[in-house]
DNA sequence: CTAAATTTTTAGATATGTCTAAATCTTTTT
DNA sequence: AAAAAGATTTAGACATATCTAAAAATTTAG
């Protein structure tokens, strides 16, 4: 059996990977999982026992076949719980990290099955992130971060990277939500924060909120 | 905060003190959790002294006002819960148990009162149990069990006083369900097995099955 | 290419929740 | 009311997952 603590592991290692290459280090994943280093370098030993992951002392440590299927499992219910929480239960993007947190750990195959079934499988989650399919398949999408835009380009955003109340509701505030067509103007190279026209608005946003806007351009 | 192991304790000490009156035994609660008499000596120091049970040693427990508080939140967490898998994921009654025994640790008052919401405030889970208001008012029935009813008489299964799967197939099988209109034939002294009518069906059964089955006669 | 800085691991504790076996208290039986 | 039976508690372990502090390995910098 594959504890709850385990679960989080993973799931910090397979996000760490995703978005780097090669072996994830035990600092990084201390840092995801808001833990020590000390108590990385306990788990790290007893996923590798259960052959969830390779791992060799100071090298820095990557997922088995089989531990990359449990962690985008649990990717997979986190999304589709998300899902539920803002289509059926009407809550706001930015409230229901925590809550999908806990609901990604329940056990049970047939309530993830029926549960993807009941929402008419969603391909995408409340933030624009890929749903991972049953099969663990994670569909890509040709977009790329806001800040990667050359000035004057068009285009709509398709999601976000960031599962965070502040920023979230940050976005409300500027009136961006999936779906928002955005006009990239001018990027300073000061501070690489960058002007945008969203309908017939002019604002200006930091580098920091930019890199985490998908953008599909026209 | 409250951990789900005490989570667990204080629901079992609720459920056996509606069916009894008195103290709770801590054999009655090993027996409930499916655990030694021993870790449940040790579990019922830390509930006093989180303030969530009256107990003294080897005189039985009680809970407190805040320690039903929490115990009928559980339950009314667990019976929404079913009631959605149930009514929303297509869930047999039988099947649903086991997963609502995770989903009602959940820990999100938010969450608890959408779910409800978007359930239309039921007033009974799939097997005829109450469903605690979030004030902790629980709606009681003038039901009997099936097995003290006397003979001749009419009635309607308003609901099943236990979730085990087993039992629940059965009644299933004997095409009994919440609802089902059950006629009263005859009890047999010698073991208390009683015969019904359903339908134009004449079946029998023992008193292990009639006791959980509620009725309210016509 | 050594020395300093950083990262990672080990060692030793702590908290939770469980267990078995033994001791103690309570209830029942004779 | 004493002895036996039953229920409950204590004592001592164990597993999980965490922590801090110290030691060891690796990487970076001069």
């Amino acid at each position: 059996m594959i504890t709850l603590a385990e679960e989080n592991y993973l799931k910090a290692i397979l996000s760490i990977s995703l978005n780097s290459d090669g072996k994830v280090s035990t600092n990084a994943i201390a840092g995801e999982i808001g833990t020590s280093a000390a108590s990385v370098s306990d788990m790290l030993k007893k996923l590798q026992d259960k052959k969830l992951v390779k791992y060799k002392k100071y090298k820095g440590v990557s997922l088995t076949k089989k531990g990359n299927s449990f962690a985008t499992s649990v990717i997979r219910k986190h999304r589709l719980w998300e899902t539920f929480l803002v289509n059926n239960l009407n809550f706001d993007w930015g409230e229901v990290h925590d809550v999908a947190e806990q609901l990604e750990h329940i056990k049970s195959e047939e309530l993830v099955d029926r549960l993807d079934a009941f929402l008419d499988y969603p391909k995408f989650d409340p933030h624009g992130e890929p749903i991972p399919t049953k099969d663990g398949e994670i569909s890509t999408t040709n977009t790329i971060p806001l800040n990667k835009l050359s000035e004057g380009t068009n285009g709509k955003v398709m999601g976000v990277t960031l599962d965070e109340k502040p920023f979230l509701d940050y976005l409300t505030k500027l009136n961006i939500s999936i779906g928002t067509e955005i006009k990239l103007l001018e990027k300073i190279s000061f501070d690489q924060s960058i002007s945008i026209k969203t309908g017939n608005t002019k604002q200006h946003i930091s580098n920091d909120v930019a890199k985490h806007l998908l953008i599909k351009t026209n």
